[in-house]
DNA sequence: CTTGCCGCTCGAATTTTTCGCACACAGGAA
DNA sequence: TTCCTGTGTGCGAAAAATTCGAGCGGCAAG
């Protein structure tokens, strides 16, 4: 279907050589299969066979038009199967985990379209630090995750990474937003916001960063990613975090975000991740393709 | 014709966006478009579009089919552009020129490949010396032409080169074919034929060569590259050649070629040229084409 | 030389597919 | 409501593809 029988004759009879062969083998009359053929022929204006005694040849146009036909049919039977995975992920579960940065407002809006595509798709959406997502895939608790690459990872593998520097988030009309970019010791004249958690996730990353933590007497810590937010559009201090939680409100002119005067944390990368051994679910591979290529989209912009 | 009528069908319809637009531009009835759409989504087992007020929006399925069917349709058109360039190019006549190395051995040998395709293609072809090729495709005296590169070159281009460095062509028995590389030195022991003419074409590339060819007295000059290839078989002597002219007697094994220890002379290069401005005629352009081909599988060999 | 076989081609009847028309149905706008 | 605009659906007509049967030319064995 689809393609029209024409197709199938024609690449038939050049497999074969012969039109009553073509025809035994597409289990239609020899007759047909020749009209086709001619039809062919005269749509084209010129031969595509040279009839010789025992069989058809391929002429120079009869080639072109071979790998023409292979070629289509060939890319026909890759969509078909492309399509055949969509059909069966229009239903099923996802689990993801990721780093609450991610929470906040990348990944909602982009499983907020996938949703569009995928209807009857449900989605288990836990957030965790750093480390603990790619245990969580290796567990086999989460399909899919969001975290910061260079982890110790065993039977996890990246899809795509991004660069995810982490920098200075405060309001649009704080003062250090004019500059382009801040180092420590501009940073430290201003109250800090913090995230608590069990581990502060770009500590062991970069020595710099993480004496400026220990030094810093935080104004406010949450572990609330919501919690800061807030505080920071009332101007109640600086925090330090990657764009990816804040991509709406800088968009908005609410909130400014700096690049931090540091080497080690610009080199920070967050990254796609999916259990490397074990298969994904037809709906979870679709969503793995579609998050990669926002990904990648998001990296080029 | 050719692709089935579904496919521009429905490349209408996810252009235009509604059925009965793409009807109307199609000049058929929207019933009938309908139809054909029902039937791709019941092949396919899944929906292709998204009805919503005011017409039809392409799922993601149906991008994957769009982008196979516009890429189908796109490839047909060059197929069949190419097809049209083939049907002009079934008769007519060409002429070239050539160097008579190519005469003897390679160019009969490829117009007689390229006769069974275009049999009623006729051609002129006159031997010339190397600079007097390029100013008779200059001239329109010629429509291609083969000869060595570097040539000072006014309005002809180079479609396809190799590299052709001059040897010594002997019996295969000669003593000289034991190594695998001769000098000048060597050469000079055994007597040499010549192919004379306005001007010896290598002269102008490498001083060494010159030098050797003003020293010596030939035992046979001869303006008869068939004269010297028999002279050679007989044993009277060695000779100074391109492989080209001796790919038969070499595969037969009756001739043995081995480079010359120059520098020069290794650098050595034929081509096939054409005018850079003038359009060729569609079977001079094909078998240009071919010759390309035919020169780079050589090279490639 | 005849006979049998193989392969392509052609014509007419038949089956399958497609089309056009009319209309039903659904949702938003005046 | 009525009037659009849009898709989906029967049904008879038209077009296209298919099958069957026959014919033509060439080749090889007898």
């Amino acid at each position: 279907m689809l393609h029209a029988a024409a197709l199938h004759y024609f690449r038939e009879v050049a497999r074969s050589g012969s039109i009553r062969r073509a025809a035994a083998t597409l289990n239609v009359a020899a007759s047909a299969v020749n009209r086709q053929i001619l039809n062919l022929e005269a749509a084209f204006g010129t031969a595509l066979f040279d009839r010789l005694r025992g069989g058809l040849r391929l002429t120079v146009a009869g080639e072109l038009l071979l790998r023409h036909v292979t070629d289509t049919l060939h890319d026909f039977e890759r969509l078909r199967a492309a399509i055949d995975d969509l059909r069966a992920a229009r239903s099923g579960h996802v689990t993801i985990a990721a780093v609450d940065s991610l929470l906040v407002d990348f990944l909602p809006r982009a499983l907020d379209r996938f949703r569009i595509d995928f209807p009857a798709v449900t989605y288990a959406v836990t957030a965790a630090q750093p480390p603990d997502v790619v245990t969580m895939i290796a567990a086999g608790d989460a399909d899919i995750g969001f975290t910061f690459v260079g982890q110790a990872l065993h039977s996890v593998r990246w899809i795509a990474e991004i660069a995810a520097p982490i920098g200075v988030v405060m309001r649009a009309d704080h003062p250090l937003a004019a500059r382009a970019s801040i180092d420590f010791e501009e940073l430290s004249r201003y109250p800090i916001l913090t995230q608590s958690g069990p581990l502060p996730k770009g500590a062991d990353i970069d020595g710099a960063l993480a004496a400026f933590k220990r030094s810093v007497t935080p104004k406010l810590q949450s572990n609330s990613i919501q919690m800061i937010k807030l505080s920071l559009t009332l101007d109640m201090g600086v925090s330090l975090f990657t764009r990816l939680g804040f991509l709406h409100e800088i968009e908005k002119g609410d909130i400014a975000w700096r690049p931090l005067d540091s080497p080690g944390v610009a080199t920070l990368r967050l990254g796609l991740a999916a259990p490397a051994q074990r298969e994904l679910g037809p709906p979870a591979a679709q969503l793995v393709r579609r998050l990669a290529d926002d990904l990648r989209r998001f990296a080029a912009a």
